[in-house]
DNA sequence: CCCCTTATGTTGACGATGTGAACATAGCGG
DNA sequence: CCGCTATGTTCACATCGTCAACATAAGGGG
């Protein structure tokens, strides 16, 4: 089977459709996200998905959790002064992500174990970088919101104005 | 017709489609309206919402304007310290609302004009009562970021939380 | 070594959704 | 009074998430 014949098993399909879902995500956003789509991707059946994930959510659930891991890798360690620009330009790069990540899924996070434990380990970061819990609660609010707020076009995506803000003066 | 006959034409179909878009956005939030729902508690056929708006964006749209009118009504002319909590203890209480107002649909806004002005308006109030520009938007991203996360589960929505993160010791 | 259990895919179907085209009706202006 | 136009309706299509029934491959126990 070295050759791109198609074998009944695919091998790894639940990667393979990690990695689909990745895509569209990265793409389209999340409403791009299709069972379907991410079977096609895969060069699989349409119900395919069916038999690694419980539903479209258990896959988004899982995908989101990937995604934690990186980013809590990513951002840890790292002092306070950085973190904030970093989780900026992470959401504004890859805003799919973002919304998946910390969007109304997080929420029902409790039905899936894995993500809350990858979200919890990502966030832990954050309050061992800040002074106190209320100052990391609002460093994460003003960074979080003026990520929302430049991903949907309320305030400009500017560099300068990233700085300028997340800089007070004095 | 003063009975609840049916008269082949509706007398306000727009209002009504916009109402009942209303109650299912409070309800079930962004997602939970779906045109043929509305079109149903219209009591009207699935397609007859096409004679008063493009396409199921544009009705969302409408939706979105209508409620940037009543809630710049509702913060302006306020000192800033009133605003955030005001602000805040809006998005908690009509999640729906709040999502599609400043959610991604905002950022096709200008697509729709009276979507586009009525949030101009509202945000022309914030920047009014703020010191100055800068400071207005760290306001405004601290306040939009914290509703987010607690939107989404990710910090609790509770009262004390939110008066003692928007009122910075000293 | 072979068969049988089990994991993994596939097919077909159902109901829901957004939307377009063709048709119906009603109410208003000439 | 007639016909134009605004407003609804009916049909139709493609897409989606999901379920049930079926097919196939893989691997372990006799």
């Amino acid at each position: 089977m070295s050759t791109s014949e198609k074998p009944y098993h695919h091998g790894d399909l639940r990667a393979a459709l990690l990695d689909a879902a990745d895509t569209l995500l990265d793409q389209g956003g999340d409403g791009a996200v299709s069972l379907r789509e991410v079977a096609r991707m895969a060069g699989v059946s349409p119900t395919a998905a069916y038999r690694h994930f419980a539903d479209k959510e258990a896959l988004l659930a899982a995908l989101a959790a990937r995604h934690f891991a990186e980013f809590g890798a990513a951002l840890g360690g790292r002092p306070l002064a950085e973190m904030g620009p970093a989780y900026l330009r992470f959401a504004l790069a890859r805003p799919g992500r973002f919304r998946l990540m910390f969007g109304p899924l997080l929420q029902r996070s409790k039905q899936h174990p894995p993500l809350a434990q990858a979200s919890d380990a990502a966030l832990a970061g954050l309050y061992a970088a800040a002074p106190s819990p209320d100052a990391a609660l609002r460093a994460w609010g003003l960074v979080h919101g003026l990520a929302h707020l430049m991903l949907d076009g309320a305030l400009p995506a500017e560099e300068g104005l990233i700085t300028r803000l997340l800089n007070p003066p004095g």
